[in-house]
DNA sequence: AGACAGATTCAAAATATTTGAAAAATGATT
DNA sequence: AATCATTTTTCAAATATTTTGAATCTGTCT
């Protein structure tokens, strides 16, 4: 007989907890012959005595120890697998993966994230950061649940809603040569050094737009580009919710280009078309809505 | 009905990756009415209805790619399982757990892991350092296999066997104040700095024996202990096999101290008195006897 | 030795699973 | 629309497995 039978382990597991056949007989409302029966299934399935019973009590083997140690595992597996049915059976998701572009600010999905633990969810949430193009490859690989990504991801799977615009500005630090009042052409900026953030999944260059000078400094997410063109390290385009205080308060100014320092990019919501939602994602979503819907009456 | 069931498990999977029933059925050499009432079985336990049948290709439902997601942890945990019970049939332990002192040379250990692995056993080593009476406390608390501690571990439950003895020299570098040639009474060496190993179970206070004096510098482990000693941080008690080459080529020298300056301690290998050794555990055994004749060779 | 608590064995009874036949559903083909 | 090929479900019968109570056996305790 070959397989792992859980409900052997559980007799198993609970002879030795109450220490004899019969009293784990009682516990489990069955006969002694019954729980006999269940572990010499059990042994001849493993070929092998798990159990002593030589002397009046029984006891388990080195064999029977060893095996009952690894069955606690495969119980525990077997037990937060009734826990996964539970929440899936209430519609709740046991765990809900979600994938947002880096660009965003942390705001925007942590409030959600509170919203979904308010309600007394009991999901997993997991949160991965990827740029751009990264955000939809991530998605789809990893077979996540919701994606917050710039830009519209296209796929027939999927379904994207559009729930706000980001600014985004280029901006410089005092010290990098430029100044605020001066109007700038490419030719004059291609002297300067680009900051730019790596798109995770290398397949577009920039963030929307790039300047398109020689020199680029690359860094890994928005944080480090930030500091990094805050220590007059270069120029770059940033949200402008990134940069609203140090714009106000002159640690950094929009760079007057010729060519517009400006752009709005759309952030959109992205889940998939044939999955049925659960109450955890719906919540999250609503709460992205209803932040994106203050965010557009803010930027107006 | 409760309890998730192995079966129903592995017969979704064979349906999803055959693609039908018949083809699960076929290649489990069952009929497909047993398929169907395994699964209707599997979904009823849970509550949940797994497979989407509206089509005609069958499909997992939004639940049932969560719950198979899950099983297979669980299916491989239960094929962990035989593979464990196909390494005990055969007498081999499927982990051997052995605790060492940090004072012992790792090349002891070292030779008996690669004899265990020279004879093709499918067993994971498992080893740890802790400290004198930590070594003890682990076996005990971990249930380990092996132990080679320092002294003789005494309990009912364990069976000891002494292997060799180490031998332990007070050792200082140049550059500490202290010169080879002149002898040192207790108060004249208590303006030095004692480097000493923590014991890992923090009851015994030092390696056997302890100067006394109020300067200790405690460290982790012997490595850094002789490299304090060598940097001349101050002076220390070392096992002989630790410090040989530097004594002899003049970076360290024994301190000539009132009380003596050397110290014999046994080094003793412990096992469970009522636990059947496995073949694992038996050979690396006999490599460490063979390793203690040599040494006690040497020694003489 | 006798009382007792516990484990196994055994045949019978109760459950659960599997089966083959028939029915129902679906998509493809004509 | 009718037919065919494939597939899943339903059903009652056949099998297989598990559980049971009674009898038996084995150690422990007094």
């Amino acid at each position: 007989m070959r397989g792992a039978n859980l409900d052997g382990f559980r007799v198993l597991d609970r002879i030795i907890t109450k220490g004899s056949f019969a009293r784990a007989a009682a516990s489990l409302n069955k006969t002694v012959p019954a729980i006999s029966y269940t572990v010499a299934q059990l042994e001849s399935s493993y070929g092998l005595k798990l159990l002593d019973r030589s002397g009046y009590r029984v006891k388990l083997t080195d064999s029977g120890t060893r095996m009952l140690k690894e069955a606690h595992n495969l119980l525990g597996q077997a037990e937060y697998l009734d826990s996964v049915a539970e929440r899936l059976k209430h519609n709740w998701e046991p765990k809900l993966e979600v994938v947002i572009d880096g660009m965003l600010l942390p705001g925007l999905v942590l409030q959600a994230v509170e919203k979904v633990a308010a309600m007394g969810a009991p999901t997993t949430i997991q949160l991965t950061t990827e740029y751009l193009s990264g955000v939809a490859t991530r998605f789809d690989t990893a077979g996540a649940d919701i994606m917050l990504s710039l830009g519209f991801a296209i796929d027939d799977r999927w379904l994207s809603e559009h729930l706000f615009d980001v600014e985004v500005i280029l901006v410089a630090a005092p010290g990098t040569g430029l100044v605020p009042d001066r109007q700038y052409s490419h030719d004059q900026l291609s002297r300067q050094v680009e900051v730019s953030v790596q798109d995770s999944s290398f397949n577009t260059p920039e963030p929307g737009r790039s300047l398109g000078i020689p020199n680029i400094f690359y860094v890994g997410d928005f944080y480090t580009k930030k500091q990094a063109i805050l220590k007059g390290m270069g120029i770059g385009w940033m949200p402008e919710s990134w940069v609203e205080e140090e714009l106000s308060c002159g640690l950094l100014f929009e760079v007057n280009y010729t060519a517009g320092s400006r752009d709005r990019y759309p952030v959109s919501v992205g889940t998939w078309k044939y999955r049925q939602p659960g109450r955890a994602q719906e919540r999250f979503i609503t709460s992205v809505r209803h932040y994106a819907q203050k965010a557009q009456i803010n930027s107006t």
